[in-house]
DNA sequence: TACGATAGAGAACGATCGTTCTCATGGCAA
DNA sequence: TTGCCATGAGAACGATCGTTCTCTATCGTA
């Protein structure tokens, strides 16, 4: 028998891939448990429920996210270029062959507020986001409004891409953030 | 008995509501029956599943986004003013009690795919709201990316004040549209 | 080796949903 | 009035799903 954590990791990353290719509510708990290898018994010792178990993966999403970008933004040495890097980032994150849009916006999109859980993570990881943005902004020397415009551009990329099915939304808001910048730190 | 084309017109109608409050899938077929107020039997004769329904809702929906954007826009007298009229018509909006988000990132979101009339529809529904700002910043004189920057900031707003569910996303929007403007026309 | 606890496989259960079918009702033609 | 057809109300059906339960095999321990 294999460990509770390696068992819940299986669990989680499973149904990670599972909903985000098919959505939530299309994927069963049984197809959850062919994916993990690990039985439905244990999968409810693990996770109370299934809304539990889409809490955790959300969760898990937000981490991976925040690591992402923090990978993504490393590499740059300025306020502005850490926040071009975040549209880089979506760029090449756009460019993956399963990218189906945000999974946030999606899990949101799907519950419609029926999960409360759920409810609450998309918007703190939105809000989380937001900060990440406002910090750097502030940072530039930018005003605080122009941090909310950089994230708007960053959402409507993200769906953008995500309904196209293209990946120039990442390039296009790129721009945008360029023009922001300039004219905010003229 | 009803006119087919009246109870055509209430089936969508109540079915568009119940879908944008609560999900698609989240709604049964009997509580359309009984918020139309047309029996089962009638609302398989008018639409031959509930995919059918999905995709004549949204169907109405595009009519009735492009609709509310060409009144919204009437007033303004110039290309410039008619872009950002734009975003107090998405002002307005995120302002009504029941505002949810958009129908057809909630839709596209929710069904992943899995229902290629409405996967369409939602496609040609951006596809189509971009070309209406390209033709506004094509007469504007401004450059062709431009109009996607401006769609892009638009889808963001959306998203936004649907998870924040505040409307202050679509002034900010707004705010960005200018200066994007500003510095492509100077 | 014998025993007891445990975990996995999968059946079972109850609920929900899309779709179809039944049957009683009501209006219309003769 | 009488017979008939269409209609609506709602039961019924088959499928799916979340969740739980049963049974059997396995493993550690004495």
């Amino acid at each position: 028998m294999i460990d509770d954590t390696l068992a819940r990791e299986r669990v989680v990353e499973a149904a990670d891939q599972l909903f985000y290719a098919q959505g939530v509510q299309a994927v069963g708990m049984d197809a959850v448990r062919a994916a993990a290898g690990v039985s439905l018994k244990r999968i409810y010792a693990l996770f109370p429920s299934k809304d539990a178990l889409v809490a955790a993966v959300l969760e898990q999403r937000r981490a991976q996210w925040n690591a992402g970008i923090a990978a993504g933004t490393a590499g740059a040495d300025t306020a502005r270029g850490k926040i071009l890097a975040v549209f880089d980032f979506l760029d090449a994150w756009f460019r993956e062959p399963d990218f189906n849009g945000c999974a946030f916006i999606n899990a949101y999109g799907e519950l419609h507020g029926g999960n409360p859980a759920v409810t609450r993570t998309v918007r703190e990881q939105k809000a989380s986001f937001q900060r990440y943005i406002a910090d750097l902004v502030r940072e530039a020397g930018g005003p605080e409004t122009l941090a909310a415009q950089i994230a708007i551009l960053a959402e409507g990329a993200q769906t953008t891409a995500a309904i196209a099915g293209t990946p120039e939304a990442a390039a296009q808001a790129r721009a945008a953030a360029e023009v922001l910048l300039d004219a905010a730190l003229a």
